[in-house]
DNA sequence: CTATCTGTTCTGAC
DNA sequence: TGTCAGAACAGATA
């Protein structure tokens, strides 16, 4: 489901939620999504939630971490005595509190509290690791840098584009290039910026770049604004809905904000929007 | 009923 | 070594 924005309103929720408690149990109901020892966190204390592209970390005391990605359709879920976790979900199959069937991995913590991982498709995963070994999963490199992050500069883009001649988009989505632009963000990004996203990447003009950068962490910064998007499943870490896809520009749009029709198309197996009045 | 869509990313074939 | 289709999965939609 998400892109940086999404699982850095996660991140945060987790942060806030879950700092210092004890993990009591961990209840794996599909094993596949869980890689690692449980044994390895029993009786942890959470210590710190961090982020890498669209990749979660639960820090705890004991020298591990929680990695989780929540891949298209994953959902982290807490709740305790005092709140309930059914938010407005649209997808008809999140629509039960959990844990239901779509719930696949369970932690219990000490004072009673739990934290909910759905996943309808079962891309996602849960993986324990020392935290030392983080780095080797999550590194530079493998993860590019993060709009608003220092190294997401011009000359840093400048430099990635003029070796790719691939389609722009396709070089907005790469992780290893820049981490955390995901679909929805790349062609809302893209139109913004009035470029069209099948654009190779090597004649993008030093203008156009700049224009790119800035509409980038726009978008990302209005996710933020918003506490993700919301379209099919996503929702935050108390089961509530983000908005940014009531300010989308093209995604999933018919009509751009101008009015313009929006076509679409695929690029690298993914839905594609833009205008091309607009985009050129 | 059938075909195609879905916010991700890894693998295997060429 | 780069690129690309297909895979992993399950449902919604037309």
């Amino acid at each position: 489901m998400p892109e940086l924005p999404e699982v850095e309103t996660i991140r945060q929720g987790i942060k806030q939620k879950l700092k210092d408690k004890k993990i009591k149990s961990v209840e794996v109901k599909v094993p596949k999504l869980f890689i690692g020892s449980v044994n390895d966190i029993i009786g942890a204390k959470i210590v710190d939630a961090k982020r890498v592209a669209k990749i979660l970390e639960i820090v705890l005391d004991n020298g591990h971490s929680i990695l989780i990605h929540l891949k298209m359709t994953g959902q982290l879920i807490y709740k305790d005595d005092y709140s309930q976790a059914v938010g407005g979900h649209s997808q008809k199959v999140y629509d039960a509190d959990p844990p239901h069937a779509y719930t696949h991995i369970i932690y219990q913590f000490s004072d009673g509290s739990h934290l909910y991982f759905n996943d309808f498709r079962k891309f996602g995963w849960n993986m324990i690791i020392e935290s030392s070994k983080v780095k080797e999963i999550l590194g530079p490199d493998k993860f590019g840098p993060e709009p608003g992050q220092s190294g997401f500069s011009e000359g840093y883009l400048k430099n990635i584009f003029a070796k790719s001649g691939k389609a722009i988009k396709l070089v907005l989505m790469d992780q290893q290039k820049i981490g955390g632009v995901g679909n929805i963000y790349a062609n809302d990004a893209l139109y913004w910026a009035g470029i069209l996203p099948t654009r190779s990447a090597k004649t993008l003009s030093d203008v156009e770049i700049s224009k790119l950068k800035t509409t980038i962490e726009k978008v990302i910064n209005l996710g933020l604004k918003y506490g993700g998007s919301s379209e099919n499943t996503y929702v935050n870490i108390e089961g509530k809905k983000g908005h940014y896809m009531e300010v989308t520009a093209v995604y999933q749009k018919n009509k751009d904000p101008k009015g313009h029709i929006v076509k679409r198309i695929k690029i690298g197996g993914r839905g594609t929007f833009y205008c091309d009045i607009c985009q050129k």
